[in-house]
DNA sequence: AAGGCGTGGGC
DNA sequence: TGCCCAAGCCT
């Protein structure tokens, strides 16, 4: 029996305050839904919004993508970042043709299996498109319950079983109010309980939060890591996959060349964009998407 | 099971 | 100004 008491002023407040976005729609479909869920990991909503509406405008369904050759997904995933989204959502795409008639599956663990689908997506997938009862747990809904019920500021650097079993104590036993906790409960956490300079004084569960009532004792234990970036991998691919991106068909050697000096660092990131199918050679000297 | 994987906006 | 961050997944 989950502890209610928390429910009710986050429904409230979710009922007054939540944004209007496509995916949330009444008519927006599963594949709606799957295709912002892939978009929306670890990418703000403001840059999602363009490239999730033009994505569906051009594959309505998961067959329309499935034709697509995989390069098309990763031209028209822009610049969201972390290309190998596009390659799974494709994959996915294909997947969802062969295994699932072409409908987005609705059982979690068939969620589960399709590529780039991890347990949060997956959850995800299953309360937001179809009203299922499950335990949503991303980084949001991790930062709210280590808030209110742990009474600190930030949750641990990987997910606890302790985390899981919390988060397990709060979902509302039936489908319907469960989904909407869920759905409620991140954008509680996207909106007021943010991870910097969060807005207590908005906040439907200030008077309950243990953080609060501790007077928000800052993080203690080691510094959060950052992720490198300037003169990384990631970088040089990234610098290597927009000029693919950008060019009309395949390009020359030299075009790459221009945008990275390290002549093996740029060879191997060149290499590896080809092994993960997000670049493909095309002749002696010339590349392009797949 | 840490670390790799893009990108750009906000403070 | 840099630094931190944003609805994770995969190996």
């Amino acid at each position: 029996m989950p502890d209610s008491t928390l429910h009710e002023p986050v429904l409230a407040w979710y009922a007054e305050h939540q944004r209007d976005l496509p995916w949330r729609r009444p008519e927006a479909s599963a594949w709606s839904v799957l295709v912002s869920e892939l978009m929306l990991q670890q990418t703000p909503v403001a840059r999602v919004l363009p490239v999730h509406e033009a994505w569906l405008e051009r594959w309505p369904t998961p067959a329309d993508l499935a034709a697509e050759p995989t390069g098309e997904a990763v031209r028209a995933w822009g610049r969201l970042g972390y290309p190998r989204r596009a390659l799974r959502l494709h994959a996915a795409a294909v997947a969802i043709v062969e295994r699932h008639d072409g409908v987005v599956p609705d059982a979690y663990d068939d969620l589960l299996a399709l590529p780039g689908v991890g347990d949060y997506t997956a959850a995800a997938v299953a309360s937001f498109a179809y009203g299922r009862r499950h335990v949503v747990l991303d980084t949001n809904v991790r930062r709210v319950i280590a808030r209110v019920v742990g009474g600190v500021e930030h949750p641990p650097a990987s997910l606890t079983r302790a985390e899981r079993d919390r988060a397990a104590a709060l979902v509302p036993d039936d489908d319907a109010t469960a989904a909407t906790w869920a759905v409620a409960v991140m954008e509680l956490g996207a909106l007021v309980c943010t991870a910097a300079n969060p807005r207590c004084p908005a906040c439907p569960l200030a008077s309950a939060c243990a953080w609060r009532a501790a007077g928000c004792p800052p993080h203690d234990g080691p510094p959060r890591r950052g992720q490198a970036w300037a003169g990384t991998d990631r970088q040089c691919r990234g610098r290597l996959l927009a000029v693919l991106r950008e060019a009309d068909g395949a390009v020359h050697r030299s075009s790459l060349e221009a945008v990275w000096d390290d002549v093996p660092q740029r060879e191997r990131c060149l290499a590896a964009l080809v092994t993960d199918g997000l670049a493909t050679r095309t002749g002696p000297d010339t590349y392009a998407l797949p």
